[in-house]
DNA sequence: AACAATACCGAAACCGGTTTCGAAATGATC
DNA sequence: GATCATTTCGAAACCGGTTTCGGTATTGTT
């Protein structure tokens, strides 16, 4: 009966049952000033400190979370609400993410809460049922749209966040993103250097602010080089696979499809490429593909996926970072943070078939 | 100054700024009995219930969460600790999981808190922090292995959990579990069927529970249907797409290659299949490939990869099942599920090019 | 009308910590 | 040795709820 696995002269401690008045009863002090000794509070002698310590680590003393969470009045707690999974997802980059910002948070004393999104109510209302039962200090937002209700509650409630992603209100709020337009203007580039002239784009639709900025990035290098911009090229997808492959079905019959496509995303490039086997083009031969967030399963696909590729741990430790500065003193200017990506070449790319060679010469 | 957004003549209430003793002097009470009130304690008239009532709700009153977890003395906070994460992670399932056992806790007004591991400690260590500061009042926990120090533990420290995944002291703790060695008797009968005599069969090590429940499904099959085994087809992998690679590349440099291998998940299936193509099998004429874990873009590679899937959402939510169960009676005998996975045909799996037609004649 | 039973609510303890304030003990100064 | 400054700790309030217990006020019974 009642035996435990513990040494025989070792006294067996179940976890957690000591607590501070245990602590304080047993060294004939009072649970302020263990409590204190244990806080490296300057008032305690240093005699008395080593007493309490070395009591504490002998009776595995740790202090109960919720206590002294009431007590300091913060939860150091932040909140991530997942958005409703589509009902295929395709990236990985969720999971690595929270695998970040849970690690960032550790290091600052911060536990991560994570909370689903029932897509019956409105957007904000998880956002709302934490603000309001007071279970987190702060949250961390991805996915932002460019008029986003979560930003306008919490911007309104004066509560403290950091998005992956800017928004329309981005001057009066921190945040994170990577320089999308950027990324896309770099990988127009290769590919007109390439010798593609025409070059179709697949996209997100009006909803996805940072996919519009990509678009905007490849619009911008194309003018710089010159080359018309041709509506039908561009294609608005919903930045799935299926929306890939509807959109590349589209530009892919056209009396002149274009020889390569940006994609917004990873997933859309798979649709693409989907597509564009059974329509029988070759990649690259006859069809370079792009896509944009780095997979990992894009290197085992053939061929393999050419990308733009960001560090989501990077990302992760920056807005933790940028979270942690905020709850420390509300009062500080916004501040934000635009990393980039990198165009990692895999082989999803290559020159066009027929090079026409009068590229960028009549340009400047 | 000073403004807020709100109607002129509403009056506008920062959230949670109003606290039970507020709402006790504000109607003549004691917080007590509003408490009681509020919680539905049959000993408040119905009169006062009602005046409670509508001043809680028309001062959008919330309680405290950590106020009514330190006095109820629980955390209503179950525990979820990511493994550490693979270099080249191709899994959704991590996110898929994440969100179906948060929605699933959320149904019974649990928080699901998301600890990362570091992988420089102990396995054990993010657990024990959790136990001792007691943050959660139970774990949920996935990738476990036959000999899980973690399941040790929390056995050892009667301290609540349920496994994704059969453990050798599966005896002693409630589990879920895909019956994977039924899902490999399955996809191995198929190949069977469909011609196949030499079979692979690409695993993780023997560290990995689940993957040697998968072999021994494979064998199971085998001797069933009087095949004989060819040790050599077996290979242990890492559950990576390297890994994948590596082990393909042993087997199909055989002198008799194998015609179809089954693999212990999605990721080393991919692996195999780019082995495949750089030694020129063609798939699935030559080569049949079939993997484990329905991840979706499985759907977009060429050709499609046909994989053995289940339900993320059943698992999340019959784990959370079962622990709340544990949770409201910790001596209850303990329960386990298994589920099935089934066979998603999609193409990469068909009869070999050399049909030898004396199969299963001469059994039985 | 007297008494017992019941409905209803207030008072206070409690959960397990933190923090402020003041008093006692110690040390320093003359 | 008396006075004052410092060090060190105890006492108590506090965080914001929940729950037990007991005392009125009300109702029901004979």
């Amino acid at each position: 009966m009642n035996d435990v696995k513990a040494g025989p002269e070792e006294e067996w401690v179940k976890s957690g049952e000591v607590r501070i008045s245990d602590l304080a009863a047993e060294l004939g002090l009072t649970k302020g000033t263990v409590s204190r000794a244990l806080n490296g509070y300057e008032d305690i002698s240093k005699k008395t400190r080593k007493r309490v310590m070395e009591a504490a680590t002998k009776r595995g003393y740790v202090p109960t979370t919720q206590a002294r969470r009431l007590a300091m009045g913060l939860t150091e707690t932040i909140g991530l609400v997942l958005p409703p999974m589509p009902s295929q997802p395709v990236n990985t980059f969720v999971s690595e993410f929270i695998n970040s910002v849970s690690a960032a948070l550790h290091l600052h004393g911060y536990d991560l809460l994570v909370h689903s999104a029932n897509s019956e109510e409105s957007e904000v209302e998880p956002y709302r049922r934490l603000v309001q039962s007071r279970k987190v200090d702060g949250f961390i937002i991805f996915r932002t749209n460019e008029k986003d209700p979560r930003v306008n509650y919490l911007l309104n409630e004066g509560f403290p966040f950091v998005t992956h992603g800017r928004t329309a209100r981005m001057a009066e709020h921190d945040w994170f993103d990577i320089d999308g337009e950027k990324a896309f203007r770099d990988a127009t580039s290769h590919l007109i250097k390439l010798g593609h002239q025409r070059i179709g784009f697949v996209g997100g639709g009006k909803e996805f602010f940072s996919a519009q900025l990509r678009l905007k990035g490849f619009r911008t290098m194309l003018e710089e080089s010159c080359l018309e911009k041709i509506p039908s090229l561009e294609q608005a997808g919903d930045l799935t696979g299926q929306g890939g492959e509807i959109a590349a079905q589209n530009l892919l019959k056209l009396t002149r499809p274009p020889t390569a496509i940006l994609c917004a995303n990873d997933a859309t490039a798979l649709g693409v490429m989907k597509a564009a086997r059974e329509l029988g083009f070759n990649i690259p031969e006859e069809l370079s593909v792009i896509g944009y967030d780095g997979i990992a399963l894009g290197a085992y696909i053939d061929p393999p996926l050419t990308t733009l590729t960001f560090s989501i741990e990077e990302s992760g430790k920056e807005m933790v970072n940028l979270l942690m500065r905020r709850l420390k003193n509300p009062d500080l200017p916004v501040k934000s943070k635009l990393a980039s990506a990198i165009l990692k070449l895999r082989g999803s790319e290559g020159p066009p078939s027929s090079i026409q060679n009068k590229y960028m010469e009549n340009c400047l």
